[in-house]
DNA sequence: GCGGACTGCTTACCT
DNA sequence: ACAGGTAAGCAGTCCGCG
């Protein structure tokens, strides 16, 4: 297949106009007012052919000018600038329909949108063979899809079985690609990569080499010289992306405060009603700016913040919305934390409200979303509240997705407690809890080198995506872009969801969960009591490797080719194409040997500068985020690739392969005390029997089974997912166990930490029986307090269960924090989705009430006792002891 | 009318 | 808006019980 390599496109076929030019007919473009106005700094800015290198960081089209507009961040400057499309690309779509067809369309044919049709060739990958398709071309990407009534997509099936002189079955008529983002369409035609540094030459963007970086992509090329070329060519591109620089980036971070009479309820930002009264910002080259609005009858206050923070009073509110539009209009990148929702949209219509043009605003918003017209706008909470960036990039360390929560976990700042109104602050009192916010959100950005922002880089160059997108959408779509990308760049056309599934068909497994669409990953029965020296071996990545080494994808599973059948998937009726290299496998399988073999190393690298190691930490982080959905989203409805056998493959292969493992293990006499999905708990297994575990793994599954650590001891209940292993340096990891979660309270979860740490403290087996003296103590302490209801205060006793669902949807049962929150609600207080609920065990009806309204004597001390009894139940009866009978002596004692 | 066996719902966790 | 598997507690239902 003759592959242009990704640093060689870019010189666009069509006829390109330097910028001056594309400038001349922006100036004949109705300017707006403030445009106009800023024309003397420059504005729009453009990106002329002395351009300094400059990172693309964001695209989008330009309605007003017809045009997609790709904007660049020039480091050495801190600036923005903007490159208009000068090749004259146009939005499209595909359909099976021929020209000859669609000419009787007559919507189609007269829609202002529509502007021609063009024949092409293109490989379709369910059929896996040439076709020749129809392009329709439009005018502005509006008339192919997004409005409502009157697409072009949605006019051809519609209509065509109506104008067609053989009877015509709408679904035989087939339009693909045509819910493509049109900025999207245009990355992956004129193949420029969002994150990469650019420069323009005769009025094209051009790739900036970068020796250093290639230098690197060399060596790893190098390292990987034995795999085929194929995977070869995948693996430069990737590495290419990945070892290519980051800038220094010039960012500011702003939080605002809306005065509102009503304290317990956030303003709301569509109608902002309430005035603005104060806003704070904190930026990369040190500025630290209050900005006040004078109110009547304010106090000065006495609150000291730090010397370099400038105050500045504002006494109109217009003024200050002005200050704060000039920063808008300033920095390349913006972070907020929730400004989509609120600070940039209150700020937007709190402007029009005031009697701001709409050009004078600097903001662009959206339905979901608020973009800015200058740079970039980075909403930290978003980022955050992504799953797999809150599990796999920081390692679960924050729990609720709040800018306090957050701030305390990652860079150890909380926000400022506030007992008062905002309305009844002093000045220095609401610019101190302001500041902090802004200077949270900064440090979230900041810390450690800038992770947040590399991290989001590194996803926008995997993922061909806008810095914008990426940051605010999930992994899914991170996925499906880049394997678009891959079927533009051959030719291929995108399969639309619905044609995959009726190919590819559903699954044929049973799900153990009832309601699940098939059968998962094997758990292993553990062995109960403590084991010394057990050493967990697993598989870095199995599904990834699977995906890999199994050619898995929608092309390749259950392919047409007869002599494929005999290729089974174990526990199974499928099989798997032997012929052709499925997409998934290669894109998916390149990622993954690139982590393992090159980043995830070169991250533990002591040798190399604790820059580079950082950066390297960032890549392997991103990687890791994506390879570990990159089985799930298969089985996900909402992917756009969905394809069920596959996922089903993914784990039925998942299955097999531990299962071969655990035989194996017993076959050269190790005992196997637990397993889960992709790892094997071994006892005390020899060096010589772990090597040849690993030889033959390697030789016989084609894919590398390492020791990932070794207990000291570990203890196991009869419980799956459930228990505790004392490393070597005396961590203690803590799976599943009830004394880890959440929702407990912490009086109970202070005994379960306390029997922890005596854990970590045993070596030897010996060392037990004083441990257990130890715990036993910890226990019947326990629960002497609470029976002589002794607690500090009511919170210690407080369960915090997340409110999954609004209020109201909860009407097949009413679980207790749902009691709770109904109760709360009853007495004003506002509650959503995602509220965390604290609630106290009471003695009468319902049995539970809010924390804030329980008293001691209501408590009903049994049901702790209870809870007391169970969560530590699952240590006790591994360690031979019996919650009933420790408690029981302390009864006999009382009574002696 | 009441208690035990059972199922279903909900949350939090593991890989 | 990535997947399935497991634990735990409680809500609700059904059934038997002179």
């Amino acid at each position: 297949m003759a592959q242009r390599r990704l640093d060689e496109f870019s010189t666009p076929k069509a006829r390109t106009k330097p910028q001056e030019e594309i400038k001349k007919e922006a100036e004949t473009l109705p300017l707006t007012e403030a445009m106009k106005k800023e024309k003397n700094r420059g504005f729009p800015p453009l990106a002329l052919e002395n351009l300094s290198p400059s990172y693309f960081v964001s695209a989008n089209y330009d309605g007003k000018a017809g045009k997609v507009l790709i904007k660049l961040y020039e480091p050495v400057s801190g600036r923005i600038y903007f490159w208009y499309d000068n090749t004259g690309h146009k939005p499209y779509c595909y359909t099976n329909l021929s020209q000859y067809e669609l000419e009787k369309i007559d919507r189609l044919i007269k829609h202002p949108g529509f502007d021609h049709f063009e024949i092409e060739e293109k490989v379709d990958p369910l059929l896996d063979k040439p076709v020749k398709v129809t392009k329709i071309v439009a005018k502005d990407p509006l008339a192919i899809g997004g409005r409502p009534q009157g697409c072009i997509r949605d006019i051809v099936p519609e209509d065509f079985p109506k104008v067609s002189d053989m009877p015509v079955a709408s679904e035989s008529v087939k339009v693909w690609e045509s819910k493509i983002k049109y900025y999207q369409s245009y990355i992956y035609d004129r193949e420029i990569l969002p994150g990469m540094i650019y420069e323009v030459k005769n009025g094209s963007l051009v790739p900036r080499r970068v020796e250093e970086a290639e230098k690197m992509v060399h060596q790893i090329i190098g390292m990987f010289k034995d795999t085929d070329c194929e995977e070869l060519e995948h693996i430069e591109q990737w590495a290419r992306l990945l070892e290519y620089p980051a800038p220094k980036f010039r960012y500011v971070a702003m939080d605002i405060e809306v005065q509102s009479p009503i304290p317990t309820r956030m303003p709301d930002p569509r109608e902002a009603a309430h005035p603005v009264v104060c806003v704070s910002f904190y930026s990369s080259d040190g500025q630290k700016r209050v900005l006040l609005l004078k109110r009547s009858g304010a106090r000065e206050g006495t609150e000291h913040l730090p010397a370099d923070v400038k105050i500045e009073l504002f006494d109109s509110e217009e003024k200050l919305l002005k200050a704060v539009f000039d920063v808008l209009w300033d920095y390349p990148f913006v972070v907020t934390f929730n400004g989509d929702d609120f600070d940039l949209r209150y700020l937007t219509h709190r402007a029009e409200g005031l009697g701001f043009r709409r050009d004078e605003v600097p903001i662009e918003v959206g339905k979901r979303v608020c973009l800015l017209k200058y740079g970039v706008h980075i909403d930290l909470y978003k980022f955050f509240f992504n799953r797999s960036i809150q599990i796999y990039a920081f390692n679960n360390r924050y729990r609720d997705v709040t800018l306090g929560d957050v701030g305390k976990a990652l860079v150890g700042l909380d926000k400022i407690p506030l007992e008062k109104s905002i309305g009844d602050l002093s000045y220095t009192e609401l610019a101190k809890y302001c500041f902090r916010d802004s200077e949270i959100t900064y440090k979230l950005t900041s810390f450690e080198d800038e992770l947040v922002l590399k991290l989001i880089l590194a996803l926008a160059r995997i993922s061909s995506m806008p810095m914008e997108d990426v940051s605010r959408q999930g992994v899914s779509r991170w996925i499906r872009n880049f394997m678009h990308r891959e079927h533009r760049r051959r030719k291929m056309l995108i399969p639309n969801a619905e044609d995959i599934l009726a190919v590819k068909g559903k699954t044929a497994t049973k799900a153990i969960i009832k309601g699940k669409k098939y059968k998962g990953a094997i758990v292993v029965e553990p062995v109960p009591g403590v084991h010394f020296n057990v050493a967990v071996m697993d598989f870095p990545s199995l599904y990834p490797s699977i995906i890999k080494v199994w050619n898995l994808g929608y092309q390749s599973i259950l392919c047409n080719h007869p002599e494929c059948k005999t290729n089974r998937i174990p526990d199974t009726p499928h099989w798997v194409c032997r012929k052709k290299r499925a997409l998934e496998s290669l894109l998916i399988g390149s990622l993954r040997d690139l982590r393992v073999q090159w980043y995830k190393p070169k991250s533990k690298d002591k040798t190399l500068r604790a820059e580079i190691r950082s950066w390297y930490n960032i890549i392997q982080g991103a990687l890791k985020v994506i390879l570990n959905a990159s089985y799930g989203v298969f089985g996900a409805d909402s992917f756009d690739l969905y394809c069920p056998p596959v996922a089903e493959a993914t784990a039925a292969i998942g299955r097999h392969t531990i299962t071969q493992i655990i035989r194996k293990t017993e076959e050269l006499g190790i005992q196997v005390l637990y397993g889960d999905t992709d790892s094997v708990f071994l006892k005390n297994p020899s060096k010589e029997q772990i090597r040849e575990l690993e030889e033959w793994t390697e030789r016989e599954l084609k894919m590398g089974l390492d020791v990932d650590k070794v207990y000291r001891y570990a203890v196991f209940s009869s419980r799956k997912k459930n228990y505790l292993g004392v490393l070597e340096d005396g961590s203690v990891d803590v799976k599943g166990l009830t004394g880890k979660k959440r929702h407990i309270p912490v009086f109970i979860k202070k005994a379960f930490d306390r029997m922890k740490e005596r854990l970590a403290m045993v070596k030897t087996p010996a060392d037990f029986e004083a441990a257990k003296k130890d715990i036993i103590q910890t226990i019947r302490d326990c629960y002497m307090r609470l029976k002589r209801r002794e607690w500090e205060n009511m919170n210690e006793l407080a369960f915090n269960v997340v409110l999954g669902e609004e209020l109201e949807r909860y009407t097949k049962t009413t679980p207790q924090h749902v009691k709770a929150a109904r109760i709360l609600k009853e007495n004003g207080v506002e509650l959503k989705a995602g509220d965390l609920i604290s609630f106290v065990k009471v003695v009468n009806e319902p049995h539970v009430k809010p924390v804030e309204m329980a008293t001691k004597n209501e408590v009903d001390v049994d049901k702790y006792i209870a809870y007391l009894h169970s969560t530590f139940d699952q240590v006790l009866d591994a360690l031979g002891l019996d919650f009933d009978e420790i408690i029981g002596l302390t009864k006999l004692e009382r009574f002696m």
